[in-house]
DNA sequence: CCAAAAGTGTTAAAACTACACCCATGA
DNA sequence: TCATGGGTGTAGTTTTAACACTTTTGG
């Protein structure tokens, strides 16, 4: 107890919303606590934030600690300030949301004794503090921000089918698109280029493959272009 | 001092970046600094977080305090945790934005032998901290939620004509827009009604008054709609 | 040869853009 | 009567939405 205040201080942590996408659906991790309070639940990654990082750093950190994540698309999204949010004491936290693809992390299942699973955004468990009001926030906020940014790509592999990316836009608006004006749209604008590669070992013919073409994206956003599917 | 704690815990304060319009230009609210660090520098109005009070009633207090303003619109933009942004010690500040008309607020020119002041965003004086970027990042955002939300009208008056409507979205996206084009789109879209008023006290043809339809715009929002102008 | 998904065009409706003149009012 | 901004319509273009069949492949 070395560090004394003339006030009191909040404690300020970081929690992570990190989305992934399956084959049907959209998916977040989510950690077990091994600790009072709401020992056994569910809740987000996160902890305290250090007093020599920055905020980005100490979500990447923990994210790291806690579920072996590294080098992942990472936003802020809110920061989170009830007065009781936390039964112990003032505690600020905040919130981040993060985006993987599966196959290319591979995601510790459990670290410091603690238990990391996904879990589908339709069937949670129950979550403990605010969470449930956090990873409601994060699935509105990249529900809005595909519309007008490509961030989706991010939940993909570097080569993808157009089938894939058009699955990923049904899971995350929650609606079905139409496959010929979803390619048509997704093509007349640059921003997926094909690689030339062909889907492998799947019972059906084989689709194209395709990159994110980045060079093209970020041109077209400095113009403010549109993104609605 | 009497506030101890086992690990050092950064300082939380709240900073709001106020815009209003005049006649040519967007304006934000600045408080000349009467201590240091920074001592006589223009800064946004903001202040430390109390323990027993929420993000969102510090920033109204704070506020309500430094300028004056009450009951206005207001919305949490972003916070800012670089370690080295106030020379002192570790602070992390949750940055609001606000919206006001500046016919329906008196604004306090001074308070606390501070000084308040309006300043056209286009035109601002040198500023402490990293507040530039956090101005930067609230106009960003007001150009942005103004395409997809009509938070707008927080800026002008309970009636307005719509050539003021046109002139606040001018301001707001740096650009020109067409009048008969702007005038069907809104009058179409319904989120405005005639009140049946006219202008007073003008040198040409007295234009209709408009009010904002809150009505109107929330069913429209639950279908998530487009305010592209 | 069957199942499963890939791939491909057209048409009608709606939305958007560009553009110019007369009107009402107060000074 | 003049200066100032208020108010109005149309036509060409672009964008969107709806819709069904053939092709390829592996099992």
């Amino acid at each position: 107890m070395k560090h004394s205040y003339e006030y009191p201080r909040a404690a300020l942590t970081v929690d992570i919303v990190v989305f992934a996408l399956d084959e049907d659906d959209l998916q977040v991790m989510l950690i077990q606590r091994d600790l009072p309070p709401f020992e056994g639940q569910w809740a987000l990654p996160g902890g305290f934030v250090h007093v020599g990082e920055t905020l980005d750093e100490a979500a990447r950190r923990e994210l790291a600690e806690e579920t072996g994540l590294v080098d992942i698309y990472l936003e802020q999204l809110y920061t989170f300030g009830q007065v009781d949010r936390d039964p112990r004491e003032r505690v600020v936290t905040v919130a981040y949301y993060a985006l993987v693809n599966l196959a290319g992390h591979n995601v510790r299942a459990s670290t410091d004794a603690r238990n990391a699973a996904w879990f589908p955004v339709s069937d949670l468990p129950p979550l403990a503090f605010d969470h449930p009001q956090i990873l409601e926030m994060a699935h509105e906020r990249l529900r809005g921000k595909v519309r007008y940014q490509p961030i989706g790509f991010e939940l993909l592999p570097e080569r993808f089918t157009l089938r894939q990316l058009q699955h990923l836009y049904e899971v995350i608006l929650d609606r079905e698109l139409d496959k010929r004006n979803f390619r048509k749209k997704v093509l007349a604008m640059g921003i997926v280029k094909e690689t030339g590669e062909i889907e492998k070992d799947v019972a059906h013919r084989a689709a194209q493959l395709y990159r994110f073409d980045k060079r093209t994206y970020d041109r077209l956003t400095k113009q403010g272009f549109n993104f609605e599917i």
